[in-house]
DNA sequence: TCGATAGGCGTGATATTATAACATTCGTCC
DNA sequence: GGACGAATGTTATAATATCACGCCTATCGA
């Protein structure tokens, strides 16, 4: 992600926060920033760590509860299968995203898409979905 | 589960690991009957605990090692979403499960299909995925 | 028979991921 | 000012998972 393309994703992220009447925090702001920057899927420890160098070394809730309200406001996604977390491409407001993650080179491809009915239990109404993918991209299939 | 469906499950078990030349040791089967046992998706630690009574009182790699070996026999499932495991009941050696787990009664639902194609990234090559839906089964949805 | 090897397991320690519980700060409203 | 609610700080601990080492046993070939 390139210098600019990250402003101008956190700046939309602020947008996004104030439309739901939430505050975007400067540790919050900080948390997303660090999930975007990161080529693929991140720790939390990681954050952790990233967030230690300033004055204000953060403890594991600090950054726990920034990545849950980022998380509840769609600005990012968990990788349950790495717990692990990514920064969401796309419109912030859609259901469950559906993620393709290439084990070579780390990078992940969102979609979004309700999902396939054919194989569902007759009457089970789905409330959210966990949907990822890993494989190998274009780039890095040869 | 019943005491009896239990009882093929388990022989069932034994023949499919003959099959593919492994063995399914007293540890793994204990572990795995358990997992049958369960109503929903137990955890690796509850196991532990139910493995406790005897004079062998399991240690985290004992159970974790019985988990890794039914989950590649294909056995036994994980539910990332919840750190949890159950107990395969389709054949064995398809791809992966698309899970369907009630969030009222813990009831899972397993359906096998191949992803649908039209999301995928271009050319993206899947090895394995991961799906979990998470919601009302029709008897909870009332 | 012997040694070599490999798989499975026991054991102790530790790494990694996540939350509980309570105190503090800060803005807002009355 | 005082009450409150939201956000954060802080300490401790819970929950999940793996590492590293050593022992046992079965198997295989010399």
């Amino acid at each position: 992600m390139t210098r600019d393309s990250l402003t101008r994703a956190l700046e939309a992220a602020e947008t996004h926060c104030q439309e739901r009447g939430e505050k975007l925090t400067p540790v919050r702001r900080r948390v997303l920033e660090l999930v975007l920057e990161a080529d693929g899927p991140v720790k939390a420890y990681d954050l952790l760590e990233a967030l230690k160098p300033g004055p204000g070394a953060a403890k594991p809730p600090t950054v726990y509860r920034a990545l849950d309200f980022l998380m509840t406001s769609g600005l990012v996604h968990k990788v349950e299968a790495l717990n692990a977390f990514v920064g969401c491409t796309h419109a912030h407001d859609e259901g469950g995203a559906e993620l393709f993650i290439c084990s070579d080179c780390g990078s992940v491809e969102e979609r979004h898409g309700a999902p396939d009915p054919i194989h569902m239990p007759d009457g089970f109404v789905i409330e959210r979905s966990v949907v990822e993918h890993f494989g190998h991209c274009a780039n890095c299939r040869h």
